[in-house]
DNA sequence: TCCTTCCATCGACATCTGTCGATGACCGAC
DNA sequence: GTCGGTCATCGACAGATGTCGATGGAAGGA
């Protein structure tokens, strides 16, 4: 259990979040998937993100820091709901990082996570079908 | 290459596509994913649909389907153009079905394969943020 | 100063995954 | 019936992946 975990003491102020622009990884900007013949590259690019949320334990810690009380979630607050051991919770969170869809924040001892809405949100782009977009 | 391969002498009649309901493997319909904590179900069964488009051949594959005369291609139009064997293709070809995101019209001796557009639509619901969303 | 707590890294291990060549089943043409 | 072409399956292999316990570094409190 989290015994001595801060449970509540934390300003949990609002980050910025998001960005501006060329953040962190690069998320594999937009091409529609069902346009035109994807690049090796580029299905190489968008894979590897894509293999960072192909697994249950990341995709629950996705849900679990997004549901979190604003917006952010300490190791700790983690490592039970997960019922994974600490050393893989941090293995997690940092693929998660280096792909783009989570930041790391050091605040004292703890390091804060939060979503990158817009890295969602692009993986979401390119996958859905143009057929949904009424624009055409 | 597909020396005796048919190359164009094929009815390309548009499929009906996308199964009315309950088609095929699952998908893991619906949930926002940032919205509330995944069941550790809920997130194996995602996670398996995203496994199955998590690499770069099967994400050029579904690309090069959907790009394809008449939205479906056989196997002989895809390796090629994929640059791996016969075998290889036909294994990734087998994983996207079983995931939902393919399907599969054996007509004498070619199969064609077509994407599945709403299963795509799927998952790019569950990634998306609901700040996309200007209902709320 | 020392101790406690939080977190990241390391090394090891079992398992999963992507790829291939070889083979077999099936269909259509001659 | 036989042959050629398309595709799926099998067995094998190297490499990637998920998990853990042990260890180490850094910040804060007694």
């Amino acid at each position: 259990m989290n015994a001595g975990c801060h449970t509540g003491d934390v300003p949990t102020r609002t980050l910025p979040l998001v960005p501006p622009a060329g953040g962190s990884a690069g998320v594999a900007c937009c091409a529609p998937l069902t346009r035109e013949p994807l690049s090796a590259e580029t299905a190489a690019t968008l894979a590897r993100t894509l293999k960072a949320i192909a697994d249950p334990a990341r995709l629950r810690l996705l849900s679990l820091v997004a549901a979190h009380e604003g917006g952010e979630a300490c190791v700790c607050d983690l490592i039970e709901p997960l019922g994974l051991s600490q050393p893989t919770v941090s293995h997690h969170l940092k693929v998660l990082v280096e792909a783009g869809l989570l930041t790391r924040d050091k605040r004292g001892v703890w390091a804060y996570f939060a979503v990158v809405p817009a890295a969602l949100d692009a993986l979401a782009a390119v996958l859905a079908t143009p057929a949904a977009d009424p624009a055409r």
